[in-house]
DNA sequence: GAGTACGAGTTTGCATGCAATCATGTGCTC
DNA sequence: GAGCACATGATTGCATGCAAACTCGTACTC
């Protein structure tokens, strides 16, 4: 998927009263999870209130709500920026999504529906066409609709809630990660791990497999933070 | 700690520029989550406005972001409300904490310094003081300075901010949980496990205990919802 | 030349105003 | 009396205006 980074002031999306708050946060969550707006991007009132086509009041109501998520950093009197994490905050939200994924895989074995397996299966064989095709951008969407079917399938609003905001705050960092054949197939392994252990309901297991293939995660996003590339 | 519910505007405290939203949240974070704001409550845009003291246009982005936190709902249109969970969704979020404390527990064995170790012993000697002296307002407030303890002794900052937020959603349910003698005789010999197997650091034994001690917590609060005090 | 003081332009923080929507009460119809 | 149409007041959503704070370039001092 490709985005135009035009010059021009992009088509104005006229909204419908009530929505103006709402559109701007999530175009701008979108921007920034999908890497549009790069970290330490400034985000200047003004300059995105004409783009969007509203005025300052919705906007900086947005920003209030993009900082709240972690999406942004707003430094009083100077305005907000596409927050940056640090090596060690990147290594810590990793580190609490692994205890999510594992809470959340152990909770899915106990609770999952025959439906929501069969889902997980069948994202499963999904992803390995991709895998096989080397399709590494639906190779990325795929897996990450498999996680969150599992930690939905633990029936557990909160986890669920809080598991996508905190993804959706590393996501920027994630997406390179297994360009290293060796680390995909090495994560491909792990994945039949998980949905043997799934399908087996055996809680301990999935939870314990889930922990480690995060960490494999973790290690791959670090040689890229390290490296500079984001 | 007692609260002025007077009717008259409270006394206007004079907030130098740039602190208005944060002022706003903050204020009405605290009044949220100890209670003086009922779940339900309606807040209105002026009305609170005019009791802080300052305009609506503050005041709305301070709605805003305890929305993110998921402390207060709007409705568009409509105005703001206190957030009132229902029962699925105070017990998702005692699931969601029994599993931070779990993992953050188990980090905390291995992570904890010898100064972190003692200041959790320091502080579970006092709980056991108030316990004696049968004070629950000071035995609840050691208690959650307790798991704080353990939880910021993990090092690790995304636990430990959505501990706080998850915490915050649900405090208003957790007051009176202890009540009863024989509850609170239970909770304070898991405490003694806690400390335990937190001094000797034995992670999957303190993850086993605080997952486990955060079940009673939930079995508490689910009598008191129940029976509808709150 | 380095460092500081200053000032014009820019940006943010907040108050206010207006239009759209909602809430509520009254009168009308059946 | 029940139910609905409508009007009126209240509330929210957003745009705009103004003052405070910041940015950055220039001139001045040492």
């Amino acid at each position: 998927m490709q985005y135009e980074m035009e010059t021009s002031p992009e088509p104005s999306i006229p909204q419908q009263r009530g929505r103006a708050t709402l559109f701007a946060a999530d175009r701008l969550r979108e921007m920034i999870v999908e890497g549009v707006l790069a970290p330490s991007t400034r985000i200047s009132e003004r300059m995105i209130g004409e783009r969007f086509g509203i005025s300052r009041t919705p906007l900086r109501e947005a920003f209030k709500v993009l900082a709240a998520e972690g999406l942004v950093t707003i430094a009083p009197n100077r305005g907000a920026v596409v927050t940056k994490l640090s090596g060690a905050e990147l290594q810590a939200a990793f580190e609490l999504l692994a205890a999510l994924d594992g809470s959340a895989g152990e909770m899915a074995c106990h609770r999952a529906t025959v439906e929501e397996v069969a889902k997980v299966t069948q994202l499963h064989d999904a992803m390995l066409v991709h895998y096989a095709a080397r399709d590494l951008q639906n190779y990325f969407r795929v897996n990450k609709e498999i996680h969150l079917a599992i930690v939905d399938a633990a029936h557990n609003s909160a986890v669920s809630r809080v598991y996508r905001a905190e993804a959706a705050r590393i996501d920027r960092y994630r997406y390179g990660g297994n360009r290293e054949p060796l680390n995909w197939a090495r994560a491909m392994r792990e994945h039949e791990h998980i949905l043997e252990a799934f399908r087996e309901r055996q809680g301990a297991v999935l939870r314990e497999v889930l922990f480690a293939h995060r960490r494999t995660g973790w290690l791959n996003a670090k040689i890229m933070f390290d490296s500079e590339v984001i």
